[in-house]
DNA sequence: TTATAAAAAGATAAAAAAATCTTTATATAT
DNA sequence: ATATATAAAGATTTTTTTATCTTTTTATAA
C-alpha cells in the first residue's frame, strides 16, 4: 500500500509536527533514532519534502528540520504523493490501465469504494488533525 | 497494495475460472499471452497455487493448468495470501508492530475501517462471484 | 577569516522483487 | 520402449527499492 519510504516520511512528519517549529528544529540523526528509521534514509526523504515545500530545513550550526504552520495544514495525502508518486495509490488493483468506473475490472466494485473512501480521508485530513487525535488520546505514538 | 505477483496470479485465476476445467486445460504460455504476463513468471505463480491447492495442473501432452469447482469457490483473498503472504494486507499502514484497535497508530482511524471492509469483501467473494459479474456485464475483461 | 556544524547532492552498495533460463520429472502417444 | 509435450524445480539475471557513504554547500560563531 505505502512504500517504506512513505511510511518513514509520515512518521518523520508526525514527529516534526508535534515537536518542531522554526524556533525549535531537530537534527536528522536525532529524529532518525526517535522514530526508528535509518538516519541517512530519513535525511534523504526530508530533503525531498523540503524541495517540494512540505517541510523546512536550515543548514549550519543550530540548523535542522522543522514544519511550519502551512506544512502542518497540508493534507496527509500530499506527503504520500511527494514520496511515492500519485499512481501508486490511484492505479487499478489489477494494474489494468483501461480500468475505470465505466469499464471496471473484476475487482473494481469490490475494492474501489473503500479505496475512494480512504483517498478522501487522506485528502481531507491534514497532519495537524492527526496530531490533535494524538493529543486527545485517540491515537498513539511511539513511532 | 498488491504485488505484481498477486496481480498476475489473480488475472490468471480469473481467466482459468472462465475458460478452463479438468477437460479443458490451458498451457502456461498461452495463458501468459492472453493475460499479458511474462510466460515464465506466470508458470511459477501457477505452480505455487497448485502446491497450495488453489489450482490444478497436468504434465505431459494435453497437460496444462485449470481450476476445478472447489478452486472457483475459493475466496479471492486466499489467492492473494498464497502469493503475497498474510502480513502484506494486514500490517499497520505505518508499519508499526504495536498498532491495533486498542493502541491505534495515528493513521489507524483514518484507514482501518476501509481496510477492514476491503478485507471482508475479499474474504466473502469467491472467484466465481467475480466471474458472474463479468458474465452479467457488471465488470469487464480484457486482462 | 577560519573552524565547525549542519543539510544538500550525488555516488555507491545491499536487499528484495520481478523476470528469465536451464534442468528434471512426468504423462501421453506412437 | 522411445520420442514428445508439458509442468516442476531450481538457478540465475535484471530491475527496483532500500539504505549507506562521500563530497559539497551553506550558515553560524569564535
Amino acid at each position: 500500500m505505502l512504500s517504506n519510504s512513505s511510511k518513514y516520511a509520515l512518521k518523520a512528519v508526525l514527529y516534526l509536527a508535534i515537536h518542531t517549529s522554526s524556533e525549535n528544529k531537530i537534527l536528522a540523526r536525532d529524529l532518525a533514532s526517535l522514530i526508528n528509521v535509518p538516519p541517512a534514509y530519513i535525511a534523504k526523504l526530508l530533503q525531498e519534502l523540503v524541495r517540494k515545500n512540505l517541510a523546512h530545513s536550515e543548514k549550519g550550526p543550530h540548523g535542522g528540520f522543522y514544519l511550519d504552520e502551512l506544512n502542518k495544514n497540508e493534507p496527509v495525502i500530499n506527503f504520500i504523493y511527494a514520496i511515492d508518486g500519485e499512481d501508486k495509490l490511484n492505479s487499478c488493483l489489477l494494474g489494468l490501465s483501461h480500468c475505470n468506473h465505466l469499464n471496471p475490472c473484476p475487482l473494481h466494485h469490490l475494492a474501489n469504494p473503500m479505496r475512494d473512501a480512504l483517498l478522501n480521508n487522506l485528502k481531507h485530513k491534514c497532519i495537524n488533525d492527526l496530531v490533535i487525535d494524538i493529543k486527545n488520546g485517540k491515537s498513539s505514538l511511539p513511532l
